[in-house]
DNA sequence: TCCAATTGTGAACGTCATGTAAACGGAATG
DNA sequence: CATTCCGTTTACATGACGTTCACAATTGGA
């Protein structure tokens, strides 16, 4: 999804919205805190940055107004001089980080690609996402096309292995010793079993997610184009 | 709680080191990578103040070490110069501010504050609050759809670490370590118990609130979904 | 088309994880 | 010393889940 950045003043400093447009981040003004009310939610909107310079109080509203929406535009990023360094004091609140102005412009790149990336993490660290098909590692929960998924134990653990090579064959003999444990002694057709589970409960439309390879094993998603 | 950072290398700068005295902070050094084993969980660790220069990439292993413990320090402060924040790329998930080396005293200050007032946002003051349920952290009080909880001691402490990461799966040797401080686990049973008396005083309406994962642990509230 | 190899399918079985109650034991209180 | 509170441990019941097996269906080669 594209990244859009709020930017205020609406007419950011000429090196600024160089800065940006040289970085390939999409940005539109800001003019006045009313103006907040018409960012649509479903806009992408990344973030905002604030040049509070020159600004009066309408700096501060313009923020207050950006957090206290129904869904607040975050991260937001503040310009700020050093000489109003102390106006930060007790609005942490209010902001995810700030920049001194004048800016060194590789700071400042530096500083927005940290504040989006940091953004992101919560979802984007401990999950596995591929088509259709959602794994989160922490709360152990499987969505497949919007829907979630109630999966057991061990399909779990399966299609987790699965899905983290997307593409590649896995043997019965390697499933077995990847996911069930190396000193597992079991039937093979055990896989099968758990294969079968998986794609009843993916459903007909899903199914075919975990494709079986002749005389192989099974691999989930597409192969390889070649 | 008084809050500690850690500082690298283990002979600050003076002008960082006086910094921190002069605005109350209090600091240890650390001197290596290894010397994060150290810090006990319950020492206050609020953070630590990593200067990068001239450390080449011992710098980078203490971050890394800080931050894959299984007690993440956090949040993490760089300072870093200017010539060298290109390094900063693809590394966003090991450092949550930076400040351009050699710094401002009143920029550094204004971030070390920012900083931990940030890392302390999500505890809002001293409570948590989720859903139905609210514990207030001063008066060991708890409080579910505005009925009062009578809670036990450890059925609190429980509570409140599940409820810190809502969503979130526990195992319960994690939660053995976690809650009890138990190097190893005698019992691990001892979670289930408390955890049904705990459902048995959320009541059959509340019950769920606490949602067995089977195979795995415990998890507080509702999965996220997508 | 036939046959053999391979995989899908449904059901049965046994094990293990968890829920549940009750007993135990230490600490605090009087 | 008796009592109460509370955390831990033990014991048992239950149900979910993994495994296995028999058989059906499918595939691919001769």
């Amino acid at each position: 999804m594209m990244t859009v950045l709020a930017l205020y003043p609406a007419d950011p400093a000429p090196e600024l919205a160089q800065l940006l447009d040289l970085n390939g981040f999409v940005w539109k003004g800001l003019a006045e805190p009313n103006d907040v009310e018409d960012l649509e939610p479903d806009e992408g909107w990344g973030g905002a940055i604030l040049q509070m310079g020159n600004t009066g109080d309408e700096g501060w509203a313009m923020l207050r107004a950006l957090r206290k929406r129904d869904v607040p535009v975050s991260p937001l990023l503040l310009l700020i001089r050093g000489s109003e360094l102390q106006e930060l004091d007790m609005r942490d609140e209010l902001f995810d980080d700030f920049c001194l102005d004048p800016f060194h412009p590789r700071e400042l790149e530096a500083r927005v690609r940290h504040m989006l990336a940091s953004s992101n993490e919560g979802h984007t660290g401990e999950r596995i996402e591929h088509g259709p098909l959602i794994l989160d590692l922490e709360t152990y929960e499987a969505v497949l096309d919007g829907q979630p998924l109630d999966l057991t134990f061990m399909e779990y653990e399966l299609l987790r292995f699965l899905a983290t090579s997307p593409g590649r064959v896995f043997t019965r003999e390697i499933l077995l010793n990847r996911v069930w444990g190396y000193e597992y002694y079991g039937g093979a057709r055990t896989v099968d079993v758990h294969v079968r589970r998986l794609r009843a409960k993916f459903g007909e439309e899903y199914a075919g997610l975990i494709h079986t390879v002749r005389s192989v094993g099974y691999r989930f998603g597409q192969a390889r184009r070649r």
